[in-house]
DNA sequence: CCAAATAATGAACGCTATTCATTTTGTGGC
DNA sequence: GCCACAAAATGAATAGCGTTCATTATTTGG
């Protein structure tokens, strides 16, 4: 009866591959779920799975490439299904606020998504695949649909980055009395903003600003 | 004749400080410009100083003050000047092109931007109050100018972001026949691009729009 | 059936930011 | 002018990081 036991595995390959592409990127999503992003370390991922930290290495070449793994799963909690419903205005909209909720919640993925190649991140690709379409479908010429699109995507990745700053990021303390425009532009807009938080306030004033003046782009368009 | 001694500083307190806010600041830049932000470690810094690593310490709490006193001087490269002899969207033009090539150089300062509170940063906080007059002198209403610059700036740091990524990061791979919309757009966006860079394209698309849709947000407005 | 690939362990490495005890020097109060 | 204290340096030490390597055991392919 040596089964069910739960001692230290000894050293060797076991009978049945404990670690696998897909655990490892579901066990990283629950560390950084309870751990944040500061918890997910190496060692904390292979003491989740069980495993020796080196053992990793048999399945991924990085931590880097984890974090890939991670963002293309991230995408699938973007909805995008707006775009077969809406017109094509209410359809970004949508989409937008959706993207930044959930990498707002993921900002430290920010800065690597932005230099991670999309090739084999078939997540995001779907992702992308369905806006495109959308974009077709309102009518815009296919050369313009990309660069939209990365315009849009900057603006989202910039925000979400802003929601995790401090609400008084902008308090400029000791210093206010040298500026005196930009502290009552601050006092201003804190007052008038209600319910609504100044990183929502500026993400829909940005938003729409952007989709309306895409839209004015491509109906008054030249060549 | 113990005067002009190049060799190694005994323990104790030197006769003139060597350490500054200044000094280190500057040569944090100098490193970075020579060795990129990889190259910045506290190590490399003192290294550079001629002084131990835990000397630096006397001065700052952490690297991330460090690089919150890089950030400030960073943001004196930003010319906002056009605030002062251009109209409204000309100048919200000029500054936003300037920003975006200072922090495309600097985009590790990015997610470190996003998060630090602007207090004590005096030179970021000259930028803003000029900016914020600008505008009030476009006519903005108050409670509106900072939304709109943050939403500016978050487009901003995104697409510093953007010009970092490598010019094939779009390129699907084995999985573009999945994908053909998609695939087919970043084609010929390509193709149509010129000698404009893809994400110098898509911050003028963007950068247009939203300049657009802010001007047009404060025309049409409402409360 | 044997060789090679695979997948685990555990020890080790170099690097990181940071802390601490210690030493020396400058400075402000009596 | 002394004396205590603050300031600013050194150098040793620490914990944790990602990663590599030698070793071992098991599965898989020819």
């Amino acid at each position: 009866m040596t089964a069910a036991s739960p001692g230290p595995r000894r050293a060797g390959r076991p009978p049945r591959s404990i670690l696998s592409r897909d655990r490892i990127t579901g066990a990283a999503l629950e560390l950084i779920d309870t751990e944040g992003y500061e918890g997910l370390t190496m060692s904390a991922l292979a003491r989740r799975l069980r495993v020796a930290p080196s053992a990793l290495y048999n399945h991924t070449a990085s931590k880097r490439e984890v974090l890939g793994w991670v963002q293309d799963h991230v995408m699938t909690m973007v909805d995008f299904s707006a775009f077969h419903q809406e017109p094509w205005d209410e359809a970004v909209r949508q989409w937008a606020w959706s993207y930044r909720e959930v990498f707002a919640r993921h900002a430290p993925l920010v800065p690597v998504i932005a230099v991670m190649p999309v090739t084999d991140a078939a997540e995001t690709l779907r992702m992308y695949e369905e806006v495109a379409a959308g974009f077709l479908r309102a009518g815009w010429p296919e050369d313009r649909i990309v660069p939209a699109i990365v315009a849009l995507e900057s603006f989202i990745y910039g925000s979400a980055l802003d929601v995790a700053a401090p609400g008084d990021i902008f308090d400029s303390g000791s210093l206010a009395a040298q500026f005196p425009i930009f502290t009552s532009a601050v006092r201003s807009a804190t007052d008038s903003a209600g319910a609504e938080s100044a990183a929502d306030a500026a993400f829909r004033a940005g938003l729409d600003g952007m989709i309306a003046g895409l839209h004015q782009q491509l109906t008054t368009s030249s060549t």
